[in-house]
DNA sequence: AGTTTAGTTCAATTTGAATTGAATTCCACG
DNA sequence: CGTGGAATTCAATTCAAATTGAACTAAACT
């Protein structure tokens, strides 16, 4: 046991979600500015900070932690962990690993984000590029037509984000394939 | 004049933000239609919802909208409509058109949507990359020391992070080029 | 200058998402 | 099968962002 006693940083000069308890200042630090790191990350893409910050610590642990030691670790309520935890199950963020000798599950970062960026990119992504042309050819259909030239006008406006559509389309395969390289 | 007297639907079978007030029920049945165009789309990206509908008000309209309007034609304050065109043009997403025998200006919208979105990904997301980088590098300092094993699991962590980074950071430049050719 | 009209500002309110916490369910163990 | 701890559920609460509305400022008209 190299570095034993340096102990209980002056509890939360860790911007509010890791809790010290008993560990060693410098593992807590490390905690802290790892889920600093997700949250902030998590806050520019509309992830809740709790989820966020759950993913974080869990990353931030060279071993599995449990329900209970999130708990812990965190100054979060037991009703958010466990909504947590699922979702980031659910995405496909943790794995279970699950210790013989222990009745409940232990959760690691699952680190094939690849797979996960993958399935986002084509539910949400290519879904809602599907309903928006659709949408959009609907919309070609209803321009008011008692005046011509604005008829003229509203279709080349509609016409321009067609073209914005058609660009995303394209894209979108570009950055799959840009994603399945190394990995 | 074509279609000269189709006149005001039931008000409010809009889905809430557009005022029939006294237009052809095709013309405000076009209009509530973009408008739910670009509200929905803004919901997806975080915009807020007037915002997305005042700019598809004018984006409906064959010809330049005054403030007041909007104001007639959307179900919404006039403080909102003030904020929300101000983002608008601060974007660039709407420019100002003078008529003059008016007094007030009018707006229309500007179609080069290409201009806004390279700025966004220069502003925003390549602001974001730069600062990740940095923090990514102060993060694998202070993986704690004590126990090999742990810091070496801790250390591959982080450079998996570092592959992301590096991966976006090729990928922005292929997304801009893209959006320069055709537009 | 004085009044009216048009637009802006910003504190107060509303709204909706995130979070909490208490009740409930689920299980392992006696 | 009943007890105790662990986790889930969900109604109530909190919190932040969006929206309102009323007070204010600016310009236009007399």
């Amino acid at each position: 046991m190299v570095t034993p006693t340096t102990f209980a940083v002056p509890p939360l000069l860790t911007r509010g979600l890791v809790l010290s308890g008993d560990r060693t200042s410098d593992v807590v630090a490390f905690e802290s500015e790892v889920v600093d790191y997700f949250v902030d990350a998590a806050d520019l893409l509309g992830v809740p900070r709790s989820v966020a910050a759950i993913y974080g610590l869990v990353f931030a642990s060279p071993e599995p932690l449990s329900f209970a030691e999130i708990n812990e670790r965190l100054d979060i309520s037991k009703g958010s962990i466990s909504q947590g935890l699922r979702v980031l199950r659910e995405v496909g963020a943790l794995k279970e690993v699950s210790v013989d000798s222990e009745r409940s599950e232990r959760f690691e970062p699952d680190l094939e984000l690849r797979k996960l960026v993958l399935r986002f990119l084509e539910r949400r992504l290519q879904a809602q590029l599907e309903v928006g042309k659709s949408r959009l050819a609907a919309l070609k259909r209803s321009v008011p037509s008692a005046d011509k030239d604005s008829a003229d006008i509203l279709l080349l406006r509609l016409i321009s984000l067609s073209d914005w559509q058609a660009k995303a389309d394209q894209l979108l395969p570009v950055a799959k394939t840009f994603l399945k390289l190394s990995g």
